[in-house]
RNA sequence: GCCCCCGUCGUCUAGCCAGGCCUAGGACACCGGCCUUUCACGCCGGCGACACGGGUUCGAAUCCCGUCGGGGGCACCA
């Protein structure tokens, strides 16, 4: 059974990065028909927040990603923070005592930072001297009595080379050499990330651990905890990271990186979810739009793509136009577009919105375009643009829109076979055609010179407010 | 500085592991055209890449080496 899992530390908004590698663990999961866990890593204090737990669960199920175990949902391996794991952590942290794996460093932050600067001042990597490794029982007593704080550091075996395979890069091999003994335990007492992944990893019964590159350098260390404490060894699997333009990680300074924003924006999120599995991974079948379902069912973390990969907003923005014009059902997608309709001050009800949805979906790329595209469905009092008033300020145009004015008010209502007929009729009758006989109507009506098509928008808003609208625009433009 | 990872159109990628089917395929973006009362959608077409240099081989995008380039990591952060 393969158990995978997100662990992500709960400090923001959930990132497109995270984003994707929750989303690859996920669709690992569930290709391989085992469980996800997702594992709150709170133990920096200054950064974590409860608040930010909770938003992150609510981005990771609007993305469509459910875990089989959680802090939220609970599970055999409970407790899913790592905050109300500090009991398990002593505990081990024990065993590595007793087998002397660890041992006391007094050395103080300053001295390290000293340490580190000389080194790299004299060109060697700047690694951890092992001052401290072979003290003796009576040094060790001397400055703890001194009450000097102290950190416990995990004993590195000199110069051996480790080696593991990971799903992605293939076999990776690192000199332990290049790191030295680390800290395992803080002065504060409290244990270091390196070590308590490893510890929960392990008892959570994870096989894959499927995680960011940034991740690579750290995982020999980890190998060397999971021997130390005699736990079976997960597979890795290091994911490329996610580059913006400028080719350095996607971080914030690359505009907005967080699935929230997107969300905000009008991205729904079936196209988020595709598009970030195609970041790194691409269907058999050429083609970009791929449902979950057969994400989920053509899968495999041996077919992703091992180079870092530039987040392409542009491809993004194209493939949720194509679900909102073409995939998504209109009930659905009103639903969904209702809450913008809203923040735009559009009111009506669910079957106005979708009327007009209905007519402009295929204009739309994102939920945010509603607010320009079916701004003529709601709004009847509005400035015209300047373009649009040199189309009016003509007398064929006002003499176009007078008997429009007149042939509308003549009907009980307008269809839109109403508005073809008439215009054919004011073509016949006063000898215009085109743009200028379309393009007097459609400023009068919206103000702009392009939009939706006008036959359907008269339908939608109805005679009344078009006989409004007219008269308003002869009323600005005489005539 | 050291270590690790990576290098196909501007971008996401297919092809690479099992060398000839590749005069390198698709998609986004861009440009042009068509459709159309406008914008958009849609359709058609165009531009555009195997980082470089050596090998190996009858033959290399595919295998090997080097160079260059990019990224990540080197904490009492996660």
């Amino acid at each position: 059974m393969v158990r995978v899992r997100f662990a992500p530390s709960p400090t923001g908004y959930l990132h497109l990065g995270n984003a994707r590698t929750a989303l690859f663990n996920y669709i690992y999961a569930k290709h391989t028909g085992g469980k996800l866990i997702l594992r709150v890593e709170d133990t920096d204090k200054e950064r974590s927040k409860k608040e930010y737990e909770e938003m992150l669960i609510d981005d990771l199920k609007w993305l469509g990603i459910q875990w089989d175990e959680g802090p939220d949902v609970g599970g055999e391996h409970a407790p899913y923070r790592q905050s109300e794991r500090d009991h398990i952590y002593k505990e081990y942290i024990e065993k590595l005592k007793q087998s002397g794996h660890i041992y006391k460093c007094f050395c103080t932050p300053e001295e390290l930072e000293e340490e580190r600067k000389k080194a790299l001042a004299e060109g060697k990597p700047p690694r951890y001297s092992g001052k401290c490794r072979n003290l003796s029982e009576e040094e060790i007593k001397k400055l703890e009595e001194e009450g000097k704080p102290y950190t416990w550091r995990f004993r590195v075996p000199d110069g051996e080379v480790i080696v593991f395979e990971d799903l992605i890069k293939g076999v990776v091999e690192i000199n332990v050499n290049e790191f030295g003994d680390f800290v395992i335990v803080r002065s504060d007492g409290s244990p270091v990330y390196n070590f308590v992944v490893v510890v929960d990893d392990a008892l959570m019964e994870i096989t894959h651990v499927i995680r960011g590159e940034d991740h690579l350098s750290n995982t020999p260390k980890q190998i060397l905890i999971y021997r130390a404490l005699g736990f079976k060894e997960p597979k890795f699997a290091h994911l490329p990271i996610i580059l913006g333009e400028d080719k350095s990680k996607l971080s914030k300074r690359h505009g907005s990186v967080s699935v929230r924003a997107f969300r905000e924006d009008g991205y729904v999120s079936e196209a988020m979810f595709n598009g970030l599995a195609l970041l790194g991974w691409h269907p058999k079948k050429d083609t970009e739009v791929v449902s979950k379902e057969e994400i989920i069912e053509e899968f495999d973390i041996e077919d992703v793509h091992n180079a870092p990969a530039v987040f392409d907003r542009a491809k993004l923005k194209w493939l949720n136009g194509v679900y909102i014009r073409e995939i998504l059902d209109l009930d659905d997608l009103t639903n969904r577009a209702i809450p913008f309709f809203e923040k735009f001050g559009y009111k009506a009800d669910f079957e106005y919105y979708k009327k007009v949805l209905n007519v402009i979906r295929d204009s739309l790329e994102t939920l945010n375009d509603i607010k320009e595209r079916a701004f003529p469905f709601f709004v009847d009092e509005f400035e015209y643009e300047n373009d649009a008033k040199e189309i009016l300020e003509n007398e064929e145009s006002i003499n176009v829109i007078k008997t429009f004015y007149e042939k509308v008010s003549n009907l009980e209502s307008i269809s839109q076979a109403d508005f073809k007929a008439i215009t054919k009729e004011i073509q016949k009758e006063l000898k215009v055609k085109g743009k200028a006989l379309f393009m007097p109507i459609r400023v009068a009506l919206t103000g702009k010179t392009s939009g939706v098509d006008i036959s359907l928008l008269v339908e939608v808003i109805g005679k009344d407010r078009v006989l409004k609208r007219i008269e308003k625009a002869l009323k600005t433009f005489g005539g």
